[in-house]
RNA sequence: AGCCGAAUGGUGUAAUGGUAGCACGACUGAUUCUGGUUCAGUUCGUCAGGGUUCGAGUCCUUGUUCGGCUGCCA
């Protein structure tokens, strides 16, 4: 989208970068990486971290790697880097053919492992997970030695070999690194590096029954990729000497050009959403939402149902910024990018969600006109289509009230209003269920001089309602979304609520006798469009059959009528 | 309590010792065959105290508040 000279996006890791290019650190190389574990579908805080780590190689002149960090495969599936992969792409980044995977490098780094127990900087601890964790210490009391953190450089590697032989159960025996047990950062107390684990992995079998920790893995992998910056969140910061630890204690003898740097950054909060994998997993399998890629989910999949564009997602992304503190993010700057997107590229067409019959006494019966409607005003490139017009047609229900309030401009009895691309009317009689008082239909009067562009066609009229013909409209259901949750931060248990008691009972909200102009007769699936004067919409890409047009409501058009409306109602009660 | 990190309008983010800017939101008004869009404008900010300096959001210092860390998860 901005194709024109932008400046850089300025934040502290591009000046991070900016300098170190200035130095010629690492042979002046920017290689970046996007490593998620696949054990979840991404999501919207994954698209801040791959439009950083893509964005940052790109404006650098680097590259970025697509990372599996798959070191621990009880949690992890194929059907998660499958989906990873689709979202990414779908973003809009390619990794050309740099996909790689922490297990690409069991082997080598079991290898640095055996030099690192020969330095004598790696021993075999017996402790179960209970005893480690006491040895460990607290935040304020320095951990112990473990008893088993002297035995020779010749029985840890006996013991480390026969380890990966499978000759342990697991959790009987770790490989720990030889620290700190009395670092004030926990991190350095002696961490783990390698655990027994059966668990048939999604790469590489069963062929291995130890794994190596993140914290071991993770640097050494960047190493091995040449990373030059390693970008994470901020969680990850008491990790950094660990990290530099392990760069410095494997002779990785990388021809690099340099080493891997890590920097952390604030993950992405939402109002109105959780992120939180656990939550997210926990949403879907308790079923409220239909799957990982409902509309309302803020998974890159569901967004995408939902109907967002990768542009207007990587939009709002260079509109957040990058820095260190942690904050929460309004959701309505999500809203205002897809807006200002679709408001460009969204053909106009006209769907009426809540019909109210009115037919136009005047106009002749039987005759239909077809009428010239403009598909988007702000881009006249994308041309026109013809809309029929008869007698009898369909307005929103609320388009018209009996005894309106000030400011209403629309249409109520003895007033007019245009119909957009056709004539102005005016409603000369309400027929109403007997019983229950309920308004049936509108007889209307046309102005014959009144279509657009015709002789009248300049009268002022204060309101214009969107329509369809009766006889030529399509039968469409219609899913609006509101925001998941109730609560501008459903993470906030300070109330004593846990965050499901602030789901939004109505987020959802399916209407299924909506009657939409025919030219969406076949609409694509995936399509978006605006229907005139309420919201963008996008065809659902699942549920939408040939008997059945399914639209997605992806945000609402800004509403000032609602605020107005709403600012009645509270002086009025007041 | 120990270590680490962060504090700039309602929200997010710039300003690398030199005019506190941008965006979103909110509010006015104008335009409009979408109560949309567009345009014009308004509102609102450097956590606190002390210090260095001709000059401090920025450097020093003390404090306050918030976040992270005691997995064989990542």
């Amino acid at each position: 989208m901005n194709m024109t000279n932008a400046p850089l996006p300025t934040n502290f890791i591009q000046n991070i970068i900016t300098e170190d290019l200035k130095d010629n650190k690492n042979g002046g190389r920017v290689h970046t990486r996007f490593p998620p574990e696949p054990n979840g579908y991404l999501h919207i805080g994954h698209a801040k971290s791959i439009c950083l780590n893509f964005g940052l190689a790109v404006a650098n002149g680097g590259i970025c790697n697509l990372r599996f960090d798959d070191t621990n495969p009880s949690k992890e599936e194929v059907e998660y880097v499958e989906s990873i992969q689709a979202d990414v792409k779908w973003l809009g980044f390619d990794w050309d053919d740099r996909m790689f995977y922490a297990s690409n490098y069991f082997d080598k780094l079991y290898e640095y492992t055996v030099g690192l127990i020969k330095a004598g900087k790696a021993y075999v601890c017996d402790l179960s997970a209970q005893e480690i964790r006491q040895y460990r210490g607290t935040l304020t009391e320095p951990g112990q030695d473990s008893p088993y953190r002297n035995r020779s450089i010749e029985e840890n590697l006996d013991l480390f070999k026969r380890m990966r032989a499978g000759q342990f159960e697991d959790g009987a025996r770790v490989l720990r690194a030889k620290i700190d047990m009395a670092s004030p950062n926990i991190n350095m107390r002696d961490p783990v590096l390698y655990r027994i684990l059966r668990a048939t992995h999604h790469r590489t079998g069963d062929k291995w029954c130890i794994y190596p920790m993140y914290d071991y893995a993770h640097p050494l992998s960047d190493a091995i990729e040449n990373i030059t910056h390693s970008v994470c969140t901020l969680e990850f910061a008491d990790h950094r000497p660990l990290y530099d630890w392990a760069l410095d204690q494997v002779d990785y003898a990388m021809e690099a050009d340099g080493r891997p740097q890590q920097i952390e950054f604030a993950r992405l909060n939402l109002t109105y959403t959780v992120m939180s994998k656990r939550k997210l997993r926990e949403l879907v399998e308790h079923g409220y939402v239909s799957g990982w890629d409902d509309p309302r989910m803020p998974t890159i999949s569901g967004l995408r149902r939902r109907g967002y564009t990768p542009e207007s997602i990587r939009d709002f992304c260079d509109r957040i910024g990058v820095a260190k503190r942690d904050s929460m993010v309004d959701i309505a700057l999500l809203e205002h990018c897809i807006r200002e997107d679709l408001n460009l590229n969204g053909p106009r067409v006209m769907a009426v969600l809540d019909p109210l019959r009115v037919i136009i006494d005047n106009y002749p019966e039987g005759q239909v006109e077809w009428l010239e409607g403009e598909n988007n005003p702000e881009n006249p490139g994308m041309g026109s289509r013809q809309i029929p017009f008869s007698r009898e047609v369909y307005i929103e229900r609320e388009d018209f009230m009996e005894d309106p309030p000030k400011k209403f401009f629309r249409l109520a009895p003895g007033r007019e209003i245009r119909l957009k691309s056709a004539y102005i009317i005016k409603c000369e009689r309400v027929v109403k269920d007997d019983q229950t008082g309920a308004i049936l239909e509108l007889h209307c009067s046309y102005d014959p001089e009144s279509h657009s562009g015709g002789a009248t066609s300049g009268r002022k009229i204060k309101g214009t309602s969107h329509w369809v013909s009766a006889a030529h409209a399509l039968k469409a259901e219609v899913r609006l979304y509101d925001h998941l949750f109730v609560d501008e931060n459903p993470d906030d248990e300070g109330d004593g609520l846990d965050y499901k008691a602030k789901l939004n009972p109505s987020s959802l909200q399916v209407l299924t006798s909506c009657l939409v102009e025919p030219s969406l007769a076949g609409a694509a699936p995936g399509s978006r469009y605006q229907f005139m004067r309420q919201g963008y919409f996008c065809v659902d890409p699942i549920d939408t059959s040939e008997n059945l047009l399914v639209f997605n409501r992806i945000v609402s058009l800004r509403d000032t009528w609602a605020k107005i409306q709403k600012g009645n109602e509270s002086s009025t009660s007041a």
